[in-house]
DNA sequence: AATGAATGAGGTTTCATTCAT
DNA sequence: TATGAATGAAACCTCATTCAT
């Protein structure tokens, strides 16, 4: 028994140590990937160098290439901070609310939450997709679609218990998305009326939606 | 023949050989524009080098220069082209269509075409205005905004002639532009969807739109 | 036949000018390439930097890249004019010396003087030969096989006309071969008694290799 | 016993433990020194990066330089390494053979061995020596010149005692060297003859030595 | 008007070396 | 003594732009 808890002294030490490495590791990622979001929304990923970045980050430039592989692996390295921030999301996500009309709302406001907290990192992102087939591959298949498949699941089940109408899922998820997108984008353009009656549109947005604007 | 003369009656005496010359300038232009745009949506502006312009636009890299001030010109030159294709769809536009659905389904046709019809163009633009101020600027103003203006209008119209509900038009109508901007977005992702189904996309979509998904 | 004049006449300027393009290019070529191989053999490939080769042979370091692909592919047009200085005195060679002896005092002399007036190159390209495979393989193939090959016919021409023993000639040529290579290496080294006693060396080993040193 | 008393009494008080330290360095020193030479045979000095090294080594990067002032200081250690298996051979040397065609045998024999057991080592040194001066001296005066001189001492033995002829042996001696120095590039470019047909060689070439190859 | 060779600033990346732990 | 993260100089190479022809 004192062996064993004296073995276990040593790993605890260990793993103190190691841990406390790999959090540094860590956080000087995190340091420099956030570094390279501004920049990259500011600038354009091709108009923001490697140099740039390490001043910002404050680390040299060698020191980037401790940490990422080349300029282009801090593409990948902001989207997968981008993925986990939606997982995150996701979990404490939209409870269970009774009224769909409700949940509509709620998701929107989730994304708009969303987008505003990521802002950087998602406009850093999305201009290299148009034009980056690897990037552009992940985005879609480690951020657009689930996206679409919980929403697909989110309408089936609507549709089940009776709340909306019938129609085809992955087109109707489809189409939430490309709302969501098309928000985004007026969004980075600088639209001005979406970001100043943000309640008001989302009311318009769930509310045709809903009820559609027929009378 | 009078059109002719008509035509004719605005150019100056030497109008015949300045015509010719500004033709082929023309031309010419349009050669490098489209060259240009093709490699631009396949690879991007800042990965597409000068001289792949001159190779596809069968010109020298020289000749470049004699038709635009800087390859960022080029940018300016296709989003030029983009206007120009805006407004002349819009001139044979959505003629009179008295039912609202219809008119709706008409115009996300309509959009479809242009964007199929400019797809390159599109997407060449689309990544460097995310992230280039100057250009997202002329997009804003001279693409995104007359279009939520026309959208505007004829919400006005429709809801003074009682066919719809009285939202806000300013923002009913940037719901509208959002689902356009989206919709283009899931295309160059190349979601399959909307693609292999868009005749059911569309009907859903304005099935939404007018009559929404509640019961 | 008047058209055909006429037809010779524009190809003869035709191919005037591109003459006149490729000999610049050629020698601008070669005013690169000399300049990398004195670098080369005074500080070795990798010590030696663009910006040094393009400063001697007077040209911007971006002129460089436009007549060779890269660093490498300096040493690779080193080889190339190696190969081709070699057979080019391979043609003026050994003409027909009747005495077997006098013709192998010939040939020491010849490769000596190939040896100087390709200093430069041949130090050059040997230590990165024993570094680099792909250059490795070529110099084999291109420069020492075809040397052994050649060495190989005149012994067996000699045996034949019993002018010299019947010794396995593919030996024997290797052993020819590697004094040659040895001596290359010695003067590289700069033992300085092969250059000062070049004459008499020479006879040494035409002796040696013809008598021996057996009593 | 008498031997290790003998050996004990050049050493200081504390001898033990510095000579635990002293012998701890050298098997370390020894470890990196053949990973180095293992890699810089494999890929050059230049392409062989510290960190490679270090890892062949399995030791970190900082320990190299506990050892080591800097990265040419490995290739002055491989240099030392060469000299003391140089003298080493020479110790346990040529004995003293009667026969003088059986001495030039041995003798190839022993440089053969030579060259096979410190392969790596040669390799590695080999080409840096063609493009670094000081390398270069030392290999000349370290390496090549003892050769040459115990070479010379041989041949002016054999001629005194009448077995061979009166040739120079300043000239003769590096006429023997360059034949192995050049059998050495043969190897090190891969030419298969040499390592497949040693025996015959090796005999080819004592053979034309002695006796030449005339009739 | 058209050419394309020449340019050189500036970008990304590597890597020997240092030093705090 | 051993480590390996941090450094930053410097290397190779690209490419938009110019200009003599």
């Amino acid at each position: 028994m004192s062996t064993h808890s004296f073995l276990n002294k040593e790993k605890t030490l260990d793993s103190e140590e190691s841990d406390r490495k790999s959090r540094r590791t860590i956080q000087k990622k995190n340091q420099i990937l956030e570094a390279a979001a501004q920049l990259f929304a500011e600038k354009g990923f091709h108009r923001t160098t490697t140099k740039d970045i390490a001043l910002a980050a404050d680390v040299s430039e060698g020191t980037l290439y401790n940490y990422f592989d080349n300029k282009e692996d801090l593409l990948f390295g902001i989207m997968e901070k981008l993925v986990d921030n939606q997982q995150l999301g996701r979990q404490l996500s939209l409870a269970e609310l009774d009224d769909a009309q409700d949940f509509l709302v709620a998701m929107l406001n989730e994304r708009r939450d969303y987008v505003q907290s990521n802002h950087d990192m998602l406009q850093s992102v999305l201009s290299e997709i148009l034009v980056d087939p690897d990037l552009r591959h992940k985005y879609y298949h480690e951020l657009v679609l689930p996206g679409i498949d919980t929403l697909e699941q989110h309408l089936t089940h609507r549709q089940r218990s009776g709340q909306i109408k019938k129609l085809d899922e992955r087109l109707l998820s489809r189409f939430l998305v490309s709302i969501f997108l098309g928000m985004f984008l007026l969004d980075v353009i600088h639209d001005p009326l979406i970001e100043t009656h943000w309640e008001q549109y989302v009311r318009v947005v769930a509310d045709t939606i809903f009820n559609g604007i027929a009378f």
